[in-house]
DNA sequence: TTGACATGTGACCAAAAGGTCACCTATTGT
DNA sequence: ACAATAGGTGACCTTTTGGTCACATGTCAA
């Protein structure tokens, strides 16, 4: 059965830079090893290896092993539990139609 | 014009316990001003202060002078921002109903 | 089976964050 | 005017966090 992180966990993986910057790479691209994102961050692999860490414990990442390697997939379900903590059903559709709106304005500059 | 908050600002303000208790205590209900808020955190006021000023940085809180009195507001954008951010059109059907079936199941105990 | 590859752990240090206080300004009601 | 109320600032200390390294374990391929 999966372990259930606390919210603790999730928000302050989220504080780090480097962390979000991994969940955006994965984000775009699942299925990472440490060795391939650590190419890609300027940083030491302890360093990376640290954040991951962080960000699994948070479930933010969901990890499987594949021989030597460990394979990195990002998992949403933690971050639509913050969007469901302040925001309720009627304050979704104002909202998500506001940004959607603002979005598309500018990015027709 | 609005100022912009940075993503940073953003998740670092949510990071800590103390501000997320209150935005939850301004989700529920909204425009208390510092001293009511003070009243149920047993922390001085100085430390709450901090917490609404880096909440307002943040753009997470938005503000209102009343005479002598501040009143603060929840700012539900920058949280939709972030579920934007890691979760796609496509991706927030399947999430979106995953969660509510997970919560519902579990408030029947 | 042995060398190269991929990941893991604990100690350590510098930087950042959380909390309190002495002191200060602005607004109100009488 | 002035005492009481509401909020604001900078210095200070303690705790937490980010990053690196020496060292260690597990896996593969020849």
């Amino acid at each position: 059965m999966p372990e259930v992180a606390s919210d603790d966990a999730v928000f302050k993986a989220l504080a780090d830079r480097t962390r979000r910057s991994l969940l955006d790479r994965l984000f775009e691209r699942d299925g990472a090893s440490l060795g391939e994102l650590e190419a890609e961050l300027s940083m030491s692999r302890f360093g990376v290896m640290k954040h991951l860490r962080i960000l699994e414990d948070a479930n933010l990442v969901i990890t499987r092993r594949s021989g030597r390697k460990k394979l990195h997939y990002l998992n949403p379900v933690p971050i639509r539990l913050i969007h469901d903590r302040w925001i309720d059903k009627y304050t979704e559709r104002r909202v998500s139609m506001l940004v959607d709106l603002k979005t598309k304005l500018e990015s027709r500059e």
